[in-house]
DNA sequence: TCTTGCCTTGACGTCGGCGTCAAGGCTTAC
DNA sequence: GTAAGCCTTGACGCCGACGTCAAGGCAAGA
């Protein structure tokens, strides 16, 4: 199939995939008149890709399991570096939610600080009696 | 005080400031010589853009805490609308470590998942029985 | 043959928050 | 006077993952 085809059944675009080689992930073949042909699995790379795309890892995070599938392994969290990768992904999740919760806190500490210091009254989120 | 001073107590850059100046945030009184002027108020107000900074926030989100600062309000959470970003940054935050958490779920799956197809044993986290 | 729709390479644009360099002016210490 | 250390404006660089435009080639249908 072409890069249009490609692109189509992977959800993406052509200059995504010419971006992708051009990094050096997903080689082509090229016809007779220059254009880029692929196969199924160069589709079933790109999904690789795309996956870990969208848990928000960096393209060249995604390498070691395009050199996995390359290898002819059947997934490409079939080697030890795409293991690697994983758990080092893990960790940065864990210090990020980590981060973002703790943020989360003070933000909402700020909020009730900032809504109890307003003039008209702090919002109240319940009415304890009285229904006027 | 001049640029360098406010920077230094600041805990930031010269560079910072003049790109604050060039957004609108942080204006400057000029000396004698052309040099910008600033004085404690300044200060409070770069600290409280910092802060949110720190935060997450993007520069365009502490606009409406710089307003309220330079309206005269205490604080720069004063002002209503700096509670309707408080709000929206606490759904936002809400939303991102939801998202994150269902990632590191999913990571931590295919983590386990790859672990226990690889040939060699699936590394075990503990020993039950046996020693050597 | 002409249009339409794919494809090619090349190259500049985007976004945020600055970093960094250039070229020069003011002030103070020595 | 001159070196050091502050300041000024202007402008290009950076990062990641592409978007978008330009100029042109190839293929297929009417």
């Amino acid at each position: 199939m072409r890069i249009g085809e490609l692109a189509a059944r992977a959800g993406t675009t052509t200059r995504t995939l010419r971006y992708y080689e051009s990094r050096g992930l997903l080689t082509a073949r090229r016809g007779g008149n220059g254009y880029r042909t692929y196969d199924e699995d160069d589709l079933k790379l790109l999904r690789q890709i795309r996956t870990l795309q969208d848990f928000g890892f960096d393209l060249e995070e995604t390498r070691p399991f395009v050199e996995c599938l390359r290898a002819g392994h059947p997934e490409g969290d079939s080697c030890p570096a795409s293991l690697v990768v994983y758990r080092r992904k893990l960790g940065e999740l864990d210090t990020l939610i980590e981060q973002l919760t703790s943020v989360r806190a003070q933000v909402a500490a700020q909020l009730t600080r900032a809504e109890a210091a307003a003039p008209g009254g702090p919002e109240p989120k319940c009415e304890l009696g009285g229904h006027g």
